[in-house]
DNA sequence: GAATGTGATGTTAATGATAATCATTCCTAT
DNA sequence: ATAGGAATGATTATCATTAACATCACATTC
């Protein structure tokens, strides 16, 4: 009795693929997780999960708003959990670290610029692309 | 003698498919064009080139700098004319419509929280997903 | 201005991420 | 325990993009 709180409050029927991956999100220490992270990540725990499921429980869970879908270098998708508080992303071009920042000033301004231009806001996503510093950066793209 | 000025001092080599693909961005009222945008317009003017001269087309643009590439809605990326002064962009999620806006405010607030932390800062985008207003909007998904 | 070699092109096949299909299996309410 | 519908997994399909490779075009030399 860990997750299924959350799924049976999320709507969704608690099944062991679910809260296999719910579990994953909850335990790892990289919280940015593609669905082949993801896969993989199962897999190797023994936890096997077809990757189709893998999809379609990523897809589920960002839409009953347990995770959040990200898109950053183009490609794939990554998710995170949602812990309600929005946030922007500095991604390291490098070793695909992901830092997470907040700034007031910029939300309120992305919206003012938004509104001015009559647009009703309903999404948006700002991504840095930097190289962190040496100590932090293990210059491995993962 | 239009654009091959461009291409040669770009290192690109003059020829009918680049120049056909330059020309469409420069004569093009949308902007903000995919791959498949482009080699459906060019079919449609009889400026036949193979689609995939297109995408090596669009990645040699965007090498020299021509040409600057967006990851909009996640899975194709859309280009446009570099016309030197960096933007960042809201995206109609009904028409697929873009409209750009520059904030110098939110742009030295990027800076300092990458600095911050520690990041040189590279590149980043910042995409405001919304709703344009009904008069605007033809709410096509084009 | 024609030969020539390198780089560009187009067709087609391959790839990678993701979504759809469908038969089988698992929840949950009865 | 059982029935019924939703969830799963294996496989196949799809979509955007890239790779291969034989052919062809540009720019330069003669």
């Amino acid at each position: 009795m860990n997750q299924p709180i959350h799924l049976k409050s999320a709507g969704l029927k608690s099944t062991l693929p679910r809260i296999r991956v719910l579990n994953l999100f909850e335990s790892s220490d990289e919280h940015h997780l593609s669905a082949e992270d993801v896969y993989k990540k199962l897999l190797a725990t023994g936890d096997d999960v077809g990757l189709a499921t893998v999809y379609r429980v990523l897809i589920q869970f960002e839409q009953a708003g347990l995770l959040v879908r990200h898109n950053f270098a183009g490609d794939k998708s990554v998710f995170e959990l949602n812990q309600g508080k929005h946030h922007d992303h500095i991604v390291c071009l490098q070793c695909h670290r992901v830092e997470e920042f907040y700034d007031a000033t910029i939300e309120s301004r992305q919206n003012k610029a938004a509104a001015e231009r009559g647009f009703t806001v309903q999404d948006h996503s700002l991504n840095i692309y930097a190289n962190c510093i040496k100590p932090k950066c293990p210059n491995k793209p993962r």
